[in-house]
DNA sequence: ACTCACGGGACCTCCCGTTTCT
DNA sequence: AGAAACGGGAGGTCCCGTGAGT
């Protein structure tokens, strides 16, 4: 056992990444197989709820590796709002990195498929997830839970919405302006 | 005389609500042809760029909705922390108000069709017009200029983004929550 | 009196060009009126009866053209021999010209729009007039004027199905052969 | 084994024989579809570069099978000159059977999609083909290498345009008369 | 002689999903 | 696990033609 074979991965990993830039509707499953080099006939032995599926698991992958990697960057800062800045950090390389094509791995689907309820929890549970890593961290630097908890809220939002700023002005400053003011909150004095 | 017919009016104002509900790929020009009632063969004739000139068009159409309304809400403030929870409050409704299915009139295509640059600039110059405002408000309440163009920034990604999250989760006090947070920052005290 | 507007010459010039290099249901009006600068309205004030309408007088005005130049090619000629091959390289010449994309003014409609009555009996009006032209000048050259016809239709037939071949291999040097063989034909003491 | 459906095979022939009719831009898939009774939606799997593949293998088979039947015609005939006579009969009597709706299979399609690179390729190697097996017969009655296949060459164009004049002037005898004067220039003792 | 707006059909393309067979 | 073929609908685009108005 181990890895029967791979193609069920590459499906998703491209899935995931068609579908943040292009988002649900635009992505079409023809492209997603020839991309990933996937035989035609097999999706719907791996996907058998089609489409739907693919996008639930795809976002659900997604979700994981950003919480692998705010997980680091959490675990790296030295305290609150240094731990926010570096969220905003890791976002912005991320866009810049992908020329402004990848933002939020999540958003794009969240927004587009709003309809689906598959699909939005898939959605739901990636942004609960990383809300509660975000709000531990901040609680780990003496922040009250329930104040913990809105901020890292806020955190979240004010990245998002940022990231789609950024995206359509191909501007990554602005998430990093967004993360740097919104990281005064979290300084031990504030409120 | 002026106006012949409403046709392009009538058209502009349905595939704005498509586009904003179920995203640009998401919406076909049939379903806003059926929706508006407009003759079908003289989409072209009001439209002869297809598809992305109703995009652009459809994006102008909303924003500068959006504008009267955040222009009437930030004359009324009594302060700047006010007007920034007012803002929210005011998406917060409309998110609501739409059984969560409007949120930012924007967003959604700006993500989606981000590769497209006639759309990505309508959607641009929407973001930018909003910012111009909410920074204007705050200078009238003395905040520094500089300083306000920043803030408006981040008050506009920061309930941006908490739209995304509130669509997400049906939970649309998570934009209130995120505008009374941002208030904060602009409170004549800080920083 | 005289010219009014020039708008209907127009039409049918853009016309005759786009029908020969495109056919007759590869070009659509618009483009013809696009391409003319006439204005879009007015087409079924000047060609009540449409597209054919449009077809048939292009296809007219085309032949009228190739007969006033034919005309002065067979003038010049020194002799029946050197009058066919000056008429292969008038149209040889022709092809090379527009870059293998003008070969037979009619030939394209011809095919195409072969079960049109009104359509085909252009075109044939228009083949039946060059084809007497050639037959006329043989006969000044003292061939038997029962001949001549032949000979005119087979001068006729092997330019222009050489215009098929040459415009489909990008070779004129078949138009040319073509007519030095057939040539060969008209000269006094064959047969 | 082998073969699984003939559905390519009766799509193939209907639209080979709708563009030899109809031409490319006159013939609309669904039109093929329906004559061929062939299942809608596995059209683009057949041809997954759509209506270009579907003309340039439509071509190809229709030239197979015009070779088929010349070749059959050229070891028929007695000597060169009666070749040239008998390829005349053989196109001059389908354009007959058919009621003037078919002269060449290529001929139109040729003309009309002659800036399309691979349908004109297409074209272009089925004229290649027969002009090469007229060539090689004419060489089996010894006629010089060389000279045969500039005759080819003349003999085909002749009969092309034939093809052409005739489906205009509904007269196949335009045909019977082009071969046989550039029969006469088969026989062994001219030039 | 020309404009605006309509009218609806046909175009080619691509969609997502299913079935059958190996 | 995957290949081959189907199934039909919807996608956006462009078509040719008509009328009311001026």
């Amino acid at each position: 056992m181990g890895r029967k074979t791979d193609t069920r991965e590459r499906v998703l990993d491209t899935a995931a990444e068609l579908f943040q830039t292009q988002g649900y509707s635009g992505t079409g499953l023809n492209t997603v197989l020839a991309r990933s080099g996937a035989p035609k006939g097999s999706l719907y032995f791996h996907f058998p709820e089609g489409k739907t599926q693919l996008a639930v698991e795809a976002i659900a992958r997604s979700s994981h590796g950003v919480e692998e990697r705010i997980s680091a960057v959490l675990a790296t800062a030295a305290g609150a709002e240094e731990a926010v800045v570096a969220l905003g950090e890791f976002f912005a390389a991320g866009l810049e990195e992908s020329e402004y094509r990848k933002g939020c791995p999540v958003a794009t689907v969240a927004l587009e498929a709003a309809d689906d309820d598959d699909i939005r929890a898939a959605c739901a549970s990636a942004y609960r997830s990383w809300q509660e890593m975000i709000a531990e961290a901040l609680c780990r630097w003496d922040i009250d839970p329930e104040r913990a908890a809105a901020l890292a809220s806020l955190v979240l939002s004010a990245i998002q919405g940022a990231l789609v700023l950024a995206r359509t002005h191909r501007d990554a400053s602005l998430v990093r302006s967004a993360a740097r003011q919104v990281g005064v909150l979290a300084r031990p004095a504030v409120d």
